[in-house]
DNA sequence: GAGGAATGTGACGAACGTGTGACAGGCTTG
DNA sequence: CAAGCCTGTCACACGTTCGTCACATTCCTC
């Protein structure tokens, strides 16, 4: 799954040559033409990185920068600063701001490119992408160790934490008794199968409208839909 | 204890340049003119970042570079390059081999320094540093070490206060007894996990009624909510 | 549609995990 | 040296969770 990159820009010359440039080189992108929509969209789409004009209609780039660092969800993202004015002033209000490079215009799409690159190699290495698994409006979250469904948070138990995550892992695949056995309640030889499907049941009671996600495959195991 | 930054560049007039602006910023400096010294002291003095002349006698920056990545204890540092020529070919080989940054001469020291302050922030945590932390009314204070709910002063134990920032810190996500153990009491001596419960046991106690703020997860651990 | 096998369902005792109170050793403080 | 605090450990209590069983239901085969 490729990143996505917000671009935040009012010029849609600049935008559409950012789009062009950034998908050739494999990322997904998203776009936002003012301040306003900008700040919703980090927050819904939670992009890998911004890229951020820093003359726009309406709220300052900078202003958003300052939110997005203020969020403890967003402020992990990185910023890339896009200012038509060569002063070092502004380059320090954005690099002071959290920003975490920026280029002034015109710019090489190619160098920004390689700017886009290096930062999400260097950010994937130091912070956690929150490893979460996601199907429909059912969203699991295994650093927090939360499940919501709609929006709902969903009381589970571990092993069913552990059982669910492991079905949605591998969706699409059927997992024998054998398998979840070992996988998710880490046993070796026989202990009475029958406890998956107990712990099944279980487990799509809590899910209720979403336990229709986990099938039975007769005869195998069970497995997650697609 | 200040970050060291290692500068390898051949002109001494440049090596002062760098050394009294960064050493005014609060960081300690190390030189060297040449790339075998450079990569030398990278290897003795493990810097927190390396500025680099992209031309050097002897060893070329680019190399140095390479062989710093090479290296697993030295693959980590964050890389700036120094290049005379502004032509793209040249950036593309410096951040194309690893380096996180480059700046062109003649460059402000000013800007230098801000470039350095970024990576090096970037480096040390996921986002900010974020010397205080705060949810609600509860406030954490790591350099004061002071904690204040609801404008009233708590006094907590070293141990608590620890394990409270380190929550706090990584609000919403779940900390296993083993993580807790590790990143508060550092592993010494192997203690029994049962200590956690109790320390976050009279965590809570002094903390009153934001004291549910520290959710137990379980059969996993603790969370602090978001 | 009957028979058999596999799965869903409900219930229950045991085991587990956590909260709580208490205590002893170690360290600092006066 | 005594007093006090911090810390790690233990034992006990309590609620939750787990695994298992018996029984009901569904599905497939013939």
């Amino acid at each position: 799954m490729p990143d996505t990159i917000l671009i935040v820009d009012d010029e849609p010359d600049v935008v559409d040559l950012l789009v062009f440039n950034l998908q050739k080189a494999g990322y997904k992108t998203s776009t936002a033409r003012e301040g306003r929509t900008a700040l919703q969209k980090i927050r819904d789409e939670l992009p890998a990185l911004v890229v951020l004009d820093l003359m726009l209609p309406g709220i300052e780039g900078t202003d958003i920068c300052r939110q997005l660092r203020a969020d403890p969800k967003t402020a992990h993202i990185p910023v890339i600063m896009l200012t038509a004015k060569a002063e070092e002033v502004d380059r320090i209000v954005g690099l002071e701001l959290g920003a975490d490079d920026y280029i002034t215009k015109p710019f090489s799409p190619r160098e920004l490119t390689l700017r886009v690159k290096t930062i999400l190699r260097r950010a994937a290495g130091t912070s956690m992408p929150s490893e979460t698994l996601k199907h429909g409006d059912l969203l699991v979250d295994r650093a927090k160790h939360d499940v919501t469904f709609k929006g709902k948070s969903l009381d589970l138990t571990a092993t069913e934490f552990k059982l669910l995550a492991t079905l949605l892992e591998r969706r699409g695949r059927v997992q024998t008794r054998d398998m979840l056995l070992q996988d998710v309640w880490g046993y070796e030889g026989d202990v009475d199968t029958r406890t998956v499907d107990t712990h099944v049941r279980r487990l799509r009671e809590k899910l209720g409208k979403a336990g229709d996600w986990i099938e039975t495959v007769r005869g195998v195991g069970y497995r997650f839909i697609e």
